[in-house]
DNA sequence: ATAATGTATAACCAACTGGTTAGATAGTAG
DNA sequence: CTACTATCTAACCAGTTGGTTATACATTAT
């Protein structure tokens, strides 16, 4: 009988590899950042040599841009998709649709940092840190965000929208509101003495605040 | 002639030398966060001996601490006295008076942020590697957060400010949105095409958004 | 003066870092 | 079946890391 240790001689896939080092990459840059990850773990997560990360990516940043790369878009079309559902193409713009509009974005948006939180923490860790690295990911002019920009202008142009905010303003805080109030829930916590940490009760709290918030921001009371 | 090359021989003070250390701290975590930080670099910026942050501050995490709680406590006092100049003591709660505080508070802060921009960074780290370490850094309840949870809260029982936004949310955003404003600059100016970057006119700019988001926010529209 | 104490330093270290090298193994075209 | 190429790995390396140790110098109390 052969009892030779075996190596299980897994079939290769150099795109399947690239996306496993990736989703492991991920995980642990989302927890450690981009200095305080370890490459060395990284590879051990994927299940492939620490080699092979040089080979594919060149070097720790170029894994980093990649990581932060692929999330973006993926999250950016994901979003689209979303918001898209949203739109009966020749009916015009009122009130109430740019209500809903408003609350079905600040909504994905919240979730989305929700449930993927290696999203929150990856954003959070490129606002600290990122200025090393990432002004050279391709990023400028999202389609989302040029989106968003010219829908709030006719918005404004119609008198549904306030004025005294300019449209650049409320398309980034719809995007940073969700994030800013997860992120810093830790360090605020305490103002919330009777729900409890990360509590379904208290998350969903937050989500009706981020809403109002966002509400309060773009739109005049009626 | 005594031709050693000498000692300077510095007179002694270890209070004296905390501050050095600290100071140097402060810049060099400020710039490269906590894991990026390197306590031979702080040691020799600071003029003293590395071996000298051990003794006074007994390991990395300890001289982050003294970092932040030095920098909280600063900015904390120097707050409360800025917001105490709008106080009339014997003056009733009016409009008028809600919006003095509410846009000077909000100036302050912008402009501390501005100025400071290693409170800004540090800020930006803690939400990104905090959680790491600094659950323990005594903060709770700073007192400027304590006093604008009860003026909001009796401004919203006069119908002064927004009932739907609670006071905790509130409170939270009076410093989220200058930060957040701030902190995330770099990543959003390529929607700002026209002005440059850190401009005092792009700057300028931006407090008046910050101001007239919280406005927004907190109160309902005359 | 001098002993005791508080303040400062140089030299050291084991563990770890991102990155490299040389070669082995699998898939594939001829 | 064979040669070639793409994928993958083990072993290695020089530089750096937070932290320690032993010792020297200054200040103060007696």
């Amino acid at each position: 009988m052969s009892s030779e240790t075996l190596k299980p001689t897994r079939t290769r896939d150099a795109n399947a590899t690239r996306q496993a080092i990736l989703n492991a990459a991920q995980t642990i840059i989302a927890r450690d950042g981009f200095s305080g990850a370890r490459i060395d773990e990284i590879a051990k997560a994927s299940g492939y040599n620490k080699s092979l990360i040089f080979q594919h990516f060149g070097d720790k940043a170029g894994l980093y841009r990649a990581v932060i790369g692929r999330l973006r878009d993926s999250s950016d079309t994901a979003f689209t998709a979303a918001i898209a559902e949203h739109f009966e193409p020749n009916k015009a713009l009122d009130r109430k649709k740019i209500e809903t509009i408003l609350i079905a974005s600040a909504n994905w948006t919240f979730t989305h940092f929700l449930e993927e939180p290696e999203y929150l923490r990856l954003f959070a860790w490129e606002m600290a840190e990122g200025w090393k690295v990432f002004s050279s990911i391709p990023s400028s002019l999202e389609p989302s965000f040029q989106f968003g920009l010219e829908l709030i202008r006719e918005a404004q142009s119609r008198g549904l929208m306030r004025r005294e905010i300019k449209a650049e303003t409320i398309v980034t805080n719809m995007m940073l509101i969700p994030f800013i109030t997860l992120a810093a829930l830790p360090r605020f916590q305490h103002l919330y003495p009777q729900a409890a940490a990360n509590s379904p009760e208290m998350l969903e709290q937050l989500r009706g605040q981020v809403i109002s918030l966002i509400q309060a921001m773009a739109l005049p009371d009626k």
